[in-house]
Parts: structure tokens; C-alpha cells; sequence
DNA sequence: CATGAATGAGTTTTCATTCAT
DNA sequence: TATGAATGAAAACTCATTCAT
């Protein structure tokens, strides 16, 4: 629970970092320790020390990579003021079509944390659900709430908020999961805002 | 001497049916070819001379996944119909909602294919583009097309087609991967109908 | 003991000239009977009816190459003439000459020859007697006859003509084995004969 | 940290000097490199950590062969002199005749060397020249010079000396081949000592 | 604490040989 | 008799993990 020393840290978020690259490149089966360890430049038993083995370094470079797109979303999107109060404040709209561009923003400067992503979900069948949406909200609760609200106040339609909220992440999700794949035509982000349009209007013509 | 495919092409399916069962519960790296081999009741000298090698055991059985789903879909969704025609009788958004719901049910009754899917993504960087939305699309051509058709009909809102294919399919497949582990709570069938309601509606109030 | 039929022999036949190839380029061990096989237009079991197995189809290879080189150098330096009044009437010096540059002209001409000889002396550990020196003298006492009674006559030094075959026959095989390898700089068949051409009258000065 | 060559390497040392035997007894192909590491009494990874692959590690084998084989050619013909000027001292003919008698004893007492050489000539199509005949003649080139004395000063005919020094490789290459494998008949030595005799001076009677 | 040499279980792949057709 | 699909024993090589220094 309490942080390592300041200075053995230095080690573990050097570990880590590399750890990243290699896991993203390689995928978690087919990264070799050894290589991570020496791009870190420490002993493959120091590795070991300071993670336990192969599997808990994997997870702990998931959280570490979850925690910082977790930090900076909450950054870019809030700066610092409290998720439902802001909500209330310019409009959940708005706050969804900022949380996507900041989650873009994240991913498409940082491609490899997409791949830890993926390989969580593909080795270890944990469900990806973009936890850092939301500020401190690990556990997608807030994201709820915000909804209910919206939805009370007649912003957003009368909808099944759980409902709403697996949509929104499954497509930001989908989006960046495909997207940072298709090279250079389009960026990340105009994706995911042109697809976070589509969800918050409708595909289908209102006069229906 | 004689043809490979109506009979002697039994071995071939029956790998691949175990193939499939294997690398969707270990994963691509971790599956052990022996495995499959004593699965299928062949030697694992036969399926290195059917498929060549583990890789391309494994693509083959992606591209069987994928062969699949197109043929239930097309069967599900048009029984036979030309897709454009189609869309044209009975309207684009109940034929995007019958892609959807049919979509979802292959995946429900066969979630190995889902973890194909995902392990190709994941191992092989290929871009999951559920291509066998439509008949013979393998190119996304088709669905393109058909929402072009139904902009201009007015039934679609005027959007750009190709990122509302892009969309479309991003939302599905962030669904269906994050869906199918989801348990039993909900079926995946009632996830991606819900999830496409939202996009074809829209999440914002229509007033605004 | 008694030749195949005239047509089926043609198959063998076409099977031992391939296997000589793949025997010589790839080595006994490393050599794939499917490829030999192949080349040789026949399936895989046709080869093992005829040879038996590998060992024995790389057997009946040397034996082959060494039926081959008999043939030539037979040819080449007796004409058909018995070699022991042959070389009472040329004399041993000029009919050992004949030997060596016939011997070289052949595997200069094959050099897979050599590598098959080389092949079954490392992986059989037979004794490489280029027994094929003279006609019909698969057991060497062929030549040493001959030498003896050159000695007798005066034309040879008194050495001990088992040692000096024994050495005529190392300083062929050696030479044609390492010979045949060092690229186009001088032919082999310079590199014998000017071997044994020391072989024959010294090294050192006859003052001595 | 520490050094690798004194103690340490008692461990790479061990692992050779087995590889020898089994390559040796079974050939590179043949050879499992798990009996060697049995053998030597490590790991198969160590092996591998040491040496690379099964190739490298027969190389290695093949180059320490050598080594011995120089450093106990050395010794016994040099005792530390220099060769030309211990040439000039001795002469030309009784130098070859040391060099010719330590080369046999050496493969002698060691019949594994010959078969590792014969592999490489086998496998690895590598020239087998005798390159320590000489002391630190590497390159043939002492020989050569050597005999280029001799010739100047009369003690041998005047031969080409680049084919004469071929030739005597080519002699001690092929007697020590076939030699090693004729039972105990005649020793290893004897039967180079009188090849070389023969080399040395003529099988031809002089008066021709 | 840090290190990296040592280990050996685990996997992929090859290919000689067989045998049903 | 000819074939080539099927087989599985065999072997090279890797790499997570341990532990003596």
C-alpha cells in the first residue's frame, strides 16, 4: 500500500516504462523478461524482486498504464473540480464529448498502453472497461450517476443509464482499439469525436 | 487423386473445430498444438501437414470464424436478398438493427469466435473489422453504400458514411468483446440491441 | 545379383541420380527422402520399395558413384586391356600416372562423387579405398600385384608395396577431397597430377 | 565481474571436451546436444548460454581440435625454436618427417579430432588444411616459405612449393583419415611415417 | 539488495517409415 | 505395384524462475 522509497521507486517506474514497450511490441506470451531488464538496465533478478514474476508485471504495467490515462483524462477534462458538480455545470454532453477527446488524445499519443489493453483482455479475460473515464471512478459508478442526472434534467434522453454507460464505453473501446491501427488517414481523435457524435445524435434521421 | 474438400476434408474441419475450442481457451501463444492434435484424434504430424504451421493453423481457423459468421448473418439478415435492395424495401436502420441482433446472436451462441477474434487483433495486429457484416462485403463496400443510399433517402441523418461505417462497426465489436465476458447478467443478444438503439437515436435529447 | 528389369531400372536409376544430388548438396542426415523423391517424379513409398530405407538408398548411391568412377577410369586407362601386362608393357610409373589423372578427370567432372565419399566416410565410417583404381579391383590387390612387380623389375624403388598403394591411394583421396573445394584456382586434375608427380619422384633432392 | 578464462571456464572446457566425444562417436547431425549436457553435467541451457546453438558449439569443438592439435604439433617439432631458422639448422626433409610423425601421433592418441575434422569438411564443406602443421602458421604461409628455403638451398628439388606444400597437406590429410580406421593393424604413425618417406623420395626408381 | 549464471520443463517442427487404397 | 496421407519419435531451442555470490 505505502509507495517504495523515493529512490528504489526510480527503479520500478524505469521497470515498468520498458516493461510497456516490450509487452506492447511483443505481446505478454512472447516478451522475454531478460529484454526488459536489460532495456531497464538492472538484473533480470531484480525484476523479479520487485514484481514476483512475468504475470504480475504485466498487470502492474496495465494499472500503471490505467492510472496515467486515468490522471490525465481527469486533468484535461476537470481540472480538479468534481466530476457531477461540473457535469451540472456546462452540460453532461459536453462532459462526454471532452472525456472522449481527452481519452483519444491519451491513447494516441501513448499506442502502446492500446496494446496492454488489448493483451489484458485477450490473455487474462479481464473486461475492458475504460475505468478511467472518470475521475477516481475505478468502479464506473460515477459515470452512472452523471447519466441519471442528465437524464432527470432532461438533458439526455430516457435512457437505460447501465445501458448507456456500457454503449459509450464499448464504443470509445471499439473506436480506439480499431483506430490506432489505421495508420495515419485519419487521427485518433477525429475518430472518436466522429463517433462520439454519432452516439450522442443519432444516426437515424429525428423525424421518424 | 481425390477432391479435397466433400469428404477427405472431414480431417481438416475436425482440427480446426478443436483448433478453435483450444486457441479461444489458452490463447494463440499458449495453445499447444499437441493438444489440438489429440483432440481431433490425429497425429500432430497431420495437422502440420494440413495447415503448415501453428500461424497459419491459427489463421485459418480465424478466417473459419469469420467464414462462419458472414454465412449466418447473410442467412439471418437477407435470406437471400441483394443487401441494397433490401435496405431500400424495409429501410437501412431496421436493416442496420437486424445486422446488429444477428451479429450479436452468432457471437452469443459461439463466444470462441469472439476470442479469436480478439487473440488476431492482439497477436497479429490485424484490424477487427467485423467484415462479415454484409453479404460478400468483404470489403466494407457494401455498407457504405447502403448508408449513402439511405442519406440521400433521408432516412439517415447527413453524415459521413464512412465514419458512420467506421462507428458502427467499432461499436459492435467494443460490444461484443466486452460483452461476452460480462456473464450471464445480460445477453450479449440485448447489449448490442440496446447499444444500437442508443446509436441510432442518439443519447442527447432531441431538443437541443 | 541379377538386374531389375529393363524398364523398371530405368525408375532406380532415375531415383539414384537424384538422391546423389541431394545426398551431395544437403548431406545424408540433412537429405529429405521426399525431395529425392519428388525430383525423381516418383511418390515417396516407391523409393522405399526399391532402397529399402534411407541408409540403404544412400548406400546404394556410393555404390553407384563408385561402379561410375571404376567404369571411367577402366575406360580411360586400359581400354579394355588387362592391367598387369598393361603395365608390364607401359611400365607402372606411366600406368599410376594414367591412374591419378583419370581419377581426377572424373570427379572433377562430378564433384557430388566426392561428397558422397566423404558423406559415408564420416557417417558410416567406411574406409575410403578408392577401390575403383583399377579394373575389377574392388579389393586393392589389383594394384598392389601390380607395383610388386614393378618392383621386381627395377622400375619402382624397393619399398613395401602395401604401404606404398596405401599411401597412393591417401594422397588421392586427399587431394581430390580437399581439391574439389578450393574453387577454380588451379583444376583438380592439375592438383593430382602434380601431386603425384612428387609422389612419384621425391621431394628431396636425389643427391642426398 | 569475473574473469572468464581461468577458473570459470572450467565449466565451457568440460562441456567441449564431451561435445567432442559425441560428435565424434555420433556425428554433428546425430549428436544430441541433452547428451552432451548430461555428459557434462549441466544443463542443456548451458549449454546453449555458452555456446549459442548446436552449430556454434560444434565449431567451437572443431577450433579447440585444432588448437591442441597446433599447440602439441609445436611443442614436439619446435620446442620453442623458430621453424625457419630451425629449418635451416635441421634441414627441410627432417623438419617435414617431425612434423609428419607429431601430426600422427597427435591424431593417434586423439582419433576423436579426426572425426571432427572429417564432420566439418562433411557439413560445413570447410577446406581441411592441416593449418597446424606449423607453428602459428595459420595460414600456410610458414610452410611454404620453408620449403621455398629448401629449395634455394639445394636440399630439394626444384618443385613448385605452393603444390608441394598441398600435396604433403593433402597426404597427411589422407593417410591420417584412412588410418585412424584400420583397426590396430599398422599404427596411426607408422603409416604416416611411411607415406611420407615415400613423399619424400620417390617411389620411381632414380635411374629413370 | 542486486545480480546474472544455471536450469529444465515445455513447445514447435521435422521427417523416416508405414500402410490403406 | 505405386502412391502419398498419416504418424509420432526425436531434437533444437527458449525463457521463466531460482539462488549462490
Amino acid at each position: 500500500m505505502k509507495a517504495d522509497s523515493p529512490k528504489t521507486d526510480q527503479k520500478g517506474r524505469k521497470i515498468l516504462r520498458e516493461a510497456l514497450k516490450v509487452f506492447a511490441k511483443e505481446g505478454f506470451r512472447n516478451a522475454d523478461v531478460q529484454v526488459i531488464a536489460d532495456l531497464a538496465g538492472v538484473g533480470k533478478g531484480t525484476v523479479y524482486r520487485h514484481f514476483g514474476n512475468k504475470e504480475q508485471l504485466f498487470l502492474a504495467t496495465s494499472r500503471h498504464c490505467l492510472t496515467e490515462a486515468g490522471e490525465f483524462i481527469q486533468r484535461e477534462v476537470l481540472s480538479g473540480r468534481d466530476p457531477i458538480g461540473f457535469a451540472d455545470e456546462i452540460g453532461a454532453v459536453p462532459l462526454l464529448r471532452r472525456i472522449a477527446t481527452a481519452y483519444a488524445q491519451h491513447y494516441q499519443r501513448q499506442p502502446e498502453a492500446v496494446e496492454i489493453m488489448i493483451q489484458e483482455r485477450s490473455e487474462f479475460r479481464e473486461t475492458v472497461f475504460p475505468s478511467h473515464l472518470m475521475h477516481r471512478a475505478e468502479h464506473r459508478e460515477g459515470l452512472d450517476e452523471l447519466l441519471r442526472r442528465a437524464v432527470e434534467r432532461g438533458e439526455l434522453r430516457a435512457v437505460d443509464v447501465t445501458q448507456a454507460t456500457d454503449a459509450f464505453a464499448d464504443l470509445l473501446f471499439g473506436t480506439v482499439v480499431n483506430g490506432c491501427l489505421s495508420g495515419g488517414k485519419t487521427s485518433l481523435v477525429a475518430r472518436v469525436e466522429g463517433a462520439v457524435e454519432l452516439f450522442l445524435h443519432g444516426l437515424a434521421a429525428r423525424d421518424e
